[in-house]
DNA sequence: ATCGTTCCCGGCAACGATTGCACAAAAAAA
DNA sequence: TTTTTTTGTGCAATCGTTGCCGGGAACGAT
């Protein structure tokens, strides 16, 4: 019940493998009456070249690596939904790597993929990742390699990612526009690229309002469970307290949910929210968040097509570039103008 | 900058392959020092076997496929985080494949996983699946194979689930004990044994409270989009209208609440709601849903266990089961009894 | 001196598929 | 008929690794 090989097919019609490996590719050198009896054959056995052979042969395995933080996160399964979709098409086998946020594990990964032979890596880049030296090592032997989201600007790579920076300014445009000045922002860890661009965003918001950059107002978490309790507890102790936050992730955006209504914070009436992130439930949240939303599946998607692009067409595939897309910011309930301050305008006219 | 192989090793050091070969095995046929040298070498050369030959030499590829329908669903991503975690500490890889709810496509993944070669498959149906040939053929053949989920308890091989009979009955049994009577079931396609599961925990608390089953009361999607608001809306014009929603699943439990709070009507006072969903939100959202919550974490780790144990120790492997994790159902306010009657309540008094 | 052991190591084959080259038979040209 | 060309097929190497067999050297025992 073993898999039939080209040598059982070459066994039963009295042929060689080279003639019976030919016949199958159609090769011009094989007799059409010949090439018609081992078809038959092949398709009556249901036989399948065995890609390990393959691989071993040739150098494409047909495989690619997805190495990424977590699977068990709403941006990182859409984006793999992407890759695996275009992947699919392709003829492509995805293979899944989680480094769980930790330096060690990305690049034993990274390893792992390469000995494992993959025709290319799609990368998203662990929090604890600040040395990239082993992608430029993976670069430099050739690997087909292509970062999304969580990326490294200065490998000379294509990389994929969403306006961080512009979702980040329209939130925090928008917070100002309704009359927030406090604007609190509790992000990811310091070393990521994306958390530095919505950082960046969110600073140029302030200062095209003219409103003072507070680094108190700033907290890293670490993806941990239920930290932004502790995170929200710290902000709500400054003075004057903050009158909105503004979060970087969806573990966030929801633990500073729950965290404020805890304390009896009213949302958006006292602080205003916003998160940036993919939640399907933001809208039927309690009150609506109001969100920067990323196209995740859509970068997997592109993600996945530019390396294979760079795989098969390896030289003159088009240069290493880095690719935006746009985000869009969804204004709920959670981010209302504060009746208050409605009221006190009025007031103030 | 090619990879080292055992060959670069012999010729250098002026060996053949097969005492390098030996000598990296430990082998005790292999002198000390020539031991020591070829280590050595290959430390320095950071000599990595090749996967891909030891695949087509021995018959093991260190490669497990997960075909599951779609990874961006929170149950789904949770488990494979489970199998993914077990696998890598057993050194084996996850091959991810998606069915898109697809019966065709879920019979070319388990050709593909096959045709890889992986040592053995992790499989949830595909809503569409009602045949299982394909998968007794698979069984047939001896190639390891574990169901979770969305099993097919006809099939002999090891299958791991939530009680999602007891976890129904759990969350009906709450209805009825707050008072419900016209308890409604949105629920997922038919074929699938979580889906039928559910139904007979529903019926059977129906049954033991004395409360008639009415077909009319369930209804079937598709995990299409947005479909929910249509079950919705037929199962409102239902007259006497229905007093409870339990739904069986994430999305369902969420278009559910839209839907109804798109029509203005009140939960808990007018409806009362449960899902069955691991959604971490559900306890933010507007009202905090109730839900039955499944172990997917710990479903996909026991899966990837028992099959680990089934790849390795082929024969003597403990013999198929059907592995059942409990549910547990949480109870918030979408559930709650409703206010008038405990005021009826309290008036019949 | 010869034989048997033990210890180290090399050669060959095999896993499944592809491919350049050679070679045979048949057909065409001389 | 002989030579050339064409056509169809087989052999063997290759990819990286390991299992099996066998062989040489050193040593002790007879």
């Amino acid at each position: 019940m073993d898999p039939v090989t080209i040598k059982d097919i070459a066994r039963a019609l009295n042929l060689s493998t080279s003639t019976v490996s030919r016949a199958l590719r159609d090769s011009y050198e094989i007799s059409p009456e010949t090439k018609r009896l081992v078809m038959e054959y092949a398709e009556r056995l249901n036989y399948r070249p065995n890609p390990i052979a393959l691989s071993l042969k040739g150098s494409s395995s047909k495989a690619l690596a997805v190495i990424v933080p977590q699977i068990a996160n709403n941006f990182f399964s859409q984006a793999i939904n992407g890759i695996e979709a275009i992947a699919y098409n392709r003829g492509y086998h995805v293979i899944i790597f989680q480094t769980h946020e930790s330096y060690e594990r990305e690049m034993a990964n990274v390893q792992q993929a390469v000995a494992r032979r993959v025709d290319g890596l799609l990368l998203s880049l662990s929090s604890e990742t600040s040395d990239v030296a082993h992608l430029h090592a993976l670069h430099a032997q050739g690997v087909p390699l292509v970062l999304f989201d969580r990326v490294a600007p200065d490998l000379p790579v294509t990389q994929v990612v969403a306006d961080n920076f512009g979702g980040a300014y329209a939130a925090t445009s928008h917070l100002l526009q309704t009359g927030r000045r406090r604007i609190a922002h509790l992000t990811i860890p310091p070393y990521l690229s994306i958390t530095q661009e919505r950082l960046a965003g969110y600073r140029a918001a302030l200062e095209q309002y003219g409103v003072a950059f507070d680094e108190n107002l700033v907290r890293y978490g670490t993806f941990g469970p239920d930290e932004a309790d502790e995170l929200v507890e710290q902000l709500l102790a400054q003075e004057p307290r903050p009158d909105a936050f503004f979060t970087a992730s969806d573990r966030l955006a929801l633990g500073c949910l729950t965290a404020l209504r805890k304390r009896g914070i009213r949302i958006p009436e006292d602080i205003s929210l916003i998160g940036f992130t993919n939640l399907p439930a933001a809208e039927m949240l309690n009150p609506p968040l109001s969100t920067v939303t990323q196209p995740a599946q859509e970068i997997g998607q592109l993600a996945a097509e530019r390396l294979i692009e760079l795989i098969e067409r390896k030289q003159k595939a088009s240069p290493p570039a880095t690719v935006k897309l746009p985000t869009t910011l969804l204004v709920r309930e959670s981010s209302a103008p504060p009746v208050r301050a409605e009221a006190d305008f009025r007031i103030g006219l």
